[in-house]
DNA sequence: CTTAAATATGACCAATCAGTCACATTTTGT
DNA sequence: ACAAAATGTGACTGATTGGTCATATTTAAG
């Protein structure tokens, strides 16, 4: 979506430009982040974001879809089939989803701050559909289990997908609303979401699938 | 929290102008919503406003709390112990808010549209401290369930607290990502959030039930 | 009827921001 | 060395906002 100004660039000058704004973005709303501070930061002219970018939904979705590839790169190599159950894979994929928190902190930090904007009256289109499109994955996946004949089949798969796309983005918010991780101040001192926490994470994961295997699993007939 | 100048005016002044603001709050959140808008709809003048509230805060806040009495006329004669047993109790809560949605439309949409609002920047302090309070409210009934034998124990109550009340949300929002209920367009009707879809909603709320139950409730040894 | 207290008013302030555009500078190709 | 294409620039536009305050109007009291 950037321009070809932009591709054009010294690989150094995009990649400030670039990890400048994915701070902002990472601590601030997509209505509230703003442009002219980031170029005060950045020392360039604002006349120049608009060489590179359409508008600032231009930008945004360019970090949007950046951030996605570094962390697909993490997360595609988990795969159910090295799996014994969809739990253990469930649970891999957050094991995947703490290296590239350690190794890609900003870009980590960024994916977090995005949940905050699902409702932000510019992107919430963008946002539902990029929604729609996660629930439709989980659909495939609980498809998937229920044909294997491990899933319950009692529900209507759109409503478990939804259930479990909940259960995701609600384990994140528990660790934030315990306080185990804290990302505007992790972010302010250059440190991962994740750092030092793995063994917490992996644990409210659990502690999450412990919680909601029944809801998911066909029961056991008595 | 309003001045005492708004206390002193007309019943029917006084409801005009919280009707007002309910309705302009109920389509925007709090930081796209404009007072100039609205007292220019209201034909009054701005600096009325401030005679009557501290300011943007104070009067959204003074609309929470309207709008939380009227619904809490609702729901607190719900009593957990006029029921079978939990689910019962909480299918119930929905039935009472129905009717609360019915008889007061606008109050109604206004509180369907808070959701919307939980990451507000300038909002975000008061939201994480109402979450906090509702999730302390789940946790004593979490606490009495699994006192009374009938919900599981190997979960912290927190984390199961936090689950149902993630679970309260996901209802509404599954209606809306579902199009069973389309808040934008039907306060524009001047209808009601659940207009004629009282058996959607209930059919749905029976839904999540079923498909938690398994994750609350202590499991059948077998 | 007069005075004083209570309200209502709306022009105005300071701040913000996304986005533009005429112009300056640099890079490229010949 | 020159022209032309590509980039960089930042003052400026237009729009919006929450909140203020001196002033005008209404109401109440004596």
């Amino acid at each position: 979506m950037p321009k070809s100004t932009f591709q054009n660039l010294d690989n150094s000058k995009r990649k400030q430009i670039t990890e400048a704004f994915l701070r902002e973005f990472a601590i601030k709303t997509f209505d509230e982040a703003s442009i002219t501070v980031v170029v005060k930061q950045l020392g360039i002219a604002k006349g120049s974001i608009y060489q590179y970018f359409k508008d600032k939904l231009d930008l945004y979705m360019y970090l949007i879809q950046e951030c996605s590839i570094v962390k697909m790169s993490y997360v595609q190599s988990i795969k159910r089939e090295d799996h014994p159950d969809f739990w253990a894979y469930f649970r891999n994929l957050y094991a995947a989803g703490y290296e590239f928190d350690a190794q890609n902190p900003l870009q980590s930090h960024f994916l977090h701050n995005l949940i905050q904007n699902l409702n932000s009256p510019s992107v919430k289109p963008l946002f539902d559909q990029m929604m729609g499109q996660t629930i439709a994955g989980f659909e495939t996946l609980v498809a998937k289990e229920i044909e294997l004949g491990l899933f319950r089949s009692d529900v209507p798969v759109k409503t478990m997908a939804f259930m479990l796309y909940k259960v995701g983005v609600g384990i994140q918010e528990y660790l934030e609303h315990t306080k185990i991780i804290e990302p505007k101040q992790s972010i302010y001192k250059n440190q991962p979401v994740y750092q030092n926490k793995k063994d917490f994470l992996l644990a409210t994961v659990d502690e999450f699938i412990s919680l909601i295997k029944p809801t998911f699993n066909k029961s056991p007939l008595i």
